[in-house]
DNA sequence: TGTACATCAGTGAACGCGCGTTCACTGATGTAC
DNA sequence: TGTACATCAGTGAACGCGCGTTCACTGATGTAC
């Protein structure tokens, strides 16, 4: 063969992590195919023996998206990183300004609403795991209680790091995350008793 | 004239409510302006002679649509309905079930980050506006201290709603929500001591 | 070892379609005389 | 009072463009004999 083992496969995942990125820049129904393919450098031809539809990439490239970030904390767990500090980065300047390569759900979950149900359900399944993880960073309570808490937690974060992104103002912005952070600190902790 | 003194601004601000919530159903990107106009009873051609482009557009039913639930918050508030009730409206499944008649940001946030800068910064005035208007309804604390309980508390509400919108799950929807309706009361009790 | 054929990831042109936008036209009414 | 013209909100066809999708083809390599 022309090329060597695995090669169609890594093509695949390039695809994936390309198209990722433009959905979370650009938003799913913003990027377009021909914009994916171009920046994984290949044409638009190509696209369709690698995956079935538009749709079937939206759905893959979400929940390879969702899978990294979810390992990320992961490891941060590992590392014994804080929960402060796991906060901190979520809201801070540079992930406001990489949405490409920031989390999935504060770029796309409106849109994730509007998506087939295939996608949805996978993307419900991801959510249980990310509270499951987030709930076990808590500090204490009932597993009942920091399901809870990681919920508003998680809640509170996109929120605000959307709030971040949408107003142009730049001292308003700044603001919005340096609060944040404070909020959720305060939120963690008043929760914690 | 053909038409009663007015006919034309009506007929604009018709256009405005009409585009205002297919953009809540079908996003920004999503929407066109031939199914807009649809709805609003017209054919395509007569857009252009009531707004200067899509953008513009856009621009205006998103603050038509934020000043309007804002002024629906002033009114919860002129009725003294407590802000207990204004949550559980906020974090209902009717809302949820509803995202063409409801939160602009909820359904908008992420799209409004990639508008024009003039659509962004009247945004941002919105923004500022909301922020004082959810501040005064906190029970106590400094104007510096409600202002960021205010703002964590639109930023959870929003996330929460989104999440509850976005997965497919009912059950873990309506968890979401109720989950969501606990942790906000909470927190601001929590945040008056 | 050399030749003929099979494989298959990727190319690039083309498809129909809906998009945002433009424009010549319509037709009901108001105004001028 | 009756006729000619001006007004102007709305019509509907058309524009070029980019979209998602299809498909005949390419060309480098592996396999058969």
């Amino acid at each position: 063969m022309r090329y060597e083992k695995g090669h169609k496969e890594a093509t695949r995942q390039h695809i994936i992590e390309v198209a990722a990125r433009r959905f979370r820049e650009n938003g799913v129904a913003g990027a377009g195919l021909a914009g994916v393919m171009s920046d994984a450098g290949l044409t638009n031809g190509a696209f369709y023996s690698h995956f079935e539809s538009k749709d079937a990439l939206v759905r893959e490239s979400i929940m390879y998206a969702v899978d990294k970030r979810m390992s990320q904390l992961q490891i941060a767990i590992e590392k014994n990183l804080t929960l402060e500090q796991t906060i901190r980065d979520y809201l801070s300047p540079r992930h406001r300004e990489e949405a490409g390569k920031g989390c999935p759900t504060a770029a796309l979950v409106a849109e994730i609403a509007r998506q087939p149900k295939e996608t949805r359900d996978e993307y419900s399944g991801k959510v249980e795991s990310h509270l499951k993880l987030l709930a076990s960073r808590l500090p204490n309570g009932s597993n009942e209680k920091r399901r809870r808490v990681a919920l508003a937690l998680h809640a509170m974060m996109i929120g605000t790091l959307q709030l971040a992104r949408a107003v142009s103002n730049k001292k308003l912005s700044d603001e919005i995350l340096q609060s944040g952070v404070k909020s959720a600190l305060e939120f963690v902790s008043l929760s914690s008793d």
